[in-house]
DNA sequence: TTTTGCACCGTGCACGTGCACATATTTGTT
DNA sequence: AACAAATATGTGCACGTGCACGGTGCAAAA
């Protein structure tokens, strides 16, 4: 690998002009400019990394990471995997100033702001769906705070990137799982989350396009809206279970599912049940046979890919290869938790 | 963080001392040492990664790497998750050997030495599953050449870690998916692979132990070995479902499925089919609804870890926290391939 | 002619570590 | 007492990059 002396000999001047060239800094004819980034393409030259954060060691990089819930299973893994990430890459000196807030627009908003005012040089949120967010987060990026989404996306906005789940075909592979286990034949109940949040509808619509297109033996017999996650699933479960006897399958689109298993347990029936991520208390409904299967949206590798994508642009300068970064879903039943 | 300087002045001593005491080079007064240790501990002193990365910038790592087969998809997988680490590693300096060979003891002794002859100084290999491997990794091992295993393990070795599937919970995942989408009744054959590699025999295992516990309903109608992976498989499933009609679902313990998949086909028959991993052609017959389900080894993953934990102990002196590294098994049908 | 301003370029330090070499101190020997 | 040997410690360079500062040369203004 070249190194920007090797290149500055080649070329006839000194490293520092070479730097100059490479960091944009001006000050430099337009010919030797030329020369260098000739010599540059043609030795593929790629700074050493090593390098750039040795020299980066004093300015340490604060980043804020804002996630929902004080004890949510989910965003604790996602927390789990930004701090692997971060010991990994200890050496950048990074640091990460987590807050949480409640599921609440105002209490986002002011989280932000008091990270601006903290000072940090970027973020990592999972964004309230409104419009109120989307601008600040482009007025972040007028200010050169890049913003990275996880979890929930803000698409119209000016954020770096998000990491996350494709929620569409979260509702695709509900489908074609749930027509797997059933032999094609069920009548599916389906609970979902607040659509103050984008994914619910999104992962609703992709399983009901893709029953509509693949699955015809299979029907929606009720859809309940679940606001507070998990503490009222209870009745609305045991509600809609004796009102559609004929459900013999449920379809939870959010990972809070506790009080709905436990509806079902109460009723004794044996349900084909779907629900997503595998926090404890939905492994716990796996393993008495509650839940046949959930899908995994892998929170600790969004946490880890996030901070990759941040710090890869904070201290390299180097854009994400694609705004979208989906996750893979993976199936787990109890066998492979 | 601290540094060494910090550590030195603190101990009123140079920052060589405090070099030749972490990285025990002798000649330094008990009593000194004893301090310089007192302060490191103190300050949870952890070594800057640029300065060493930079430091070691001139000795070159040259890393092995042997796999089988000359374009096999698995193992090609596993060689894009090493290239990607090593880019990511980039500042590292190391450069990546590969070697394939056929499914041959003798090839596979041959590559190895001819990697000590060229100086390599980590290898990652697939073991084959033979005691002249077993002191061959040993004698590495002596020569302070450290070996990680992939995908196939050699456990009484002085490898340095195993990164791979653990093979007895794949049997029982494939047993549990099984069970969930025959809704617990069927009539199972099962297509294994040559016993000259464990994994096999330990996914059979796992598989017939799961079902003995937990699956009543499902019986296996018969077991045959496939020794040429996949060429010959097309005779042998079509020989099977003729022999046993009663045969309603396949479990295939090796990943190159083709042929019996177009056996498969070839019958018209309806089965539930489980298999390992995601190659094209299991993609396609996924597609087709020839396979039901598949579950993945994560070779990318598999190729990447190895490096990162090869790395971690030639460049930073870190052992591995476990010498089982198992990947996390995947359940993928055709909606979330 | 001297001075000022500008465009361009070189130098040197810092970052943290590894390692070779030089230096200082103590111990042992004649 | 003089000197060698052994032990213990300090010094300085290298690695590649970022960046502040200080030049040099040249043209225009004083």
């Amino acid at each position: 690998m070249a190194t920007m002396k090797e290149i500055a000999e080649l070329a006839g001047v000194s490293r520092g002009t070479v730097d100059r060239v490479l960091n944009h800094r001006g000050d430099v004819n337009p010919e030797t400019e030329k020369k260098i980034l000739e010599i540059v393409k043609l030795l593929n030259y790629q700074p050493n990394k090593a390098g750039i954060v040795l020299a980066a060691q004093k300015k340490k990089l604060k980043i804020g990471v804002l996630l929902f819930g004080s004890e949510h299973p989910f965003f604790d893994a996602v927390m789990d995997g930004l701090r692997q990430k971060l010991e990994e890459l200890s050496f950048y000196g990074c640091t990460i100033y987590e807050k949480r807030t409640a599921f609440s627009l105002e209490e986002q908003l002011a989280a932000i702001d008091a990270f601006i005012t903290e000072g940090i040089q970027g973020l990592i949120l999972s964004p309230f769906n409104d419009i109120a967010i989307q601008k600040k987060i482009d007025y972040m990026a007028d200010m050169n705070i890049p913003c990275i989404t996880v979890n929930t996306d803000m698409p119209d906005s000016k954020r770096l990137a998000y990491i996350g789940s494709d929620y569409y075909k979260c509702g695709q592979t509900a489908a074609g799982l749930l027509n797997l286990i059933t032999n094609g034949n069920a009548n599916v109940g389906i609970i979902t989350g607040s659509h103050k949040v984008l994914c619910h509808e999104e992962r609703i619509e992709g399983f009901t396009h893709h029953l509509k297109l693949n699955c015809p033996g299979i029907t929606i017999s009720a859809i309940v809206e679940n606001n507070d996650d998990d503490y009222t699933s209870y009745d609305m479960v045991l509600n809609m279970l004796s009102k559609h006897p004929k459900i013999n399958a449920l379809y939870f689109t959010a990972s809070g599912v506790y009080g709905g298993c436990q509806a079902v347990i109460r009723t004794g029936l044996k349900l084909k049940v779907i629900t997503f991520d595998a926090l404890d208390t939905t492994q716990e409904m796996m393993r008495k046979d509650i839940i046949s299967a959930t899908i995994c949206q892998q929170p600790f590798e969004q946490g880890a890919n996030a901070l990759s994508v941040l710090v890869d642009y904070l201290v390299f300068g180097k854009l994400p290869e694609t705004e979208l970064n989906h996750m893979d879903l993976s199936i787990k039943i109890k066998e492979n938790l």
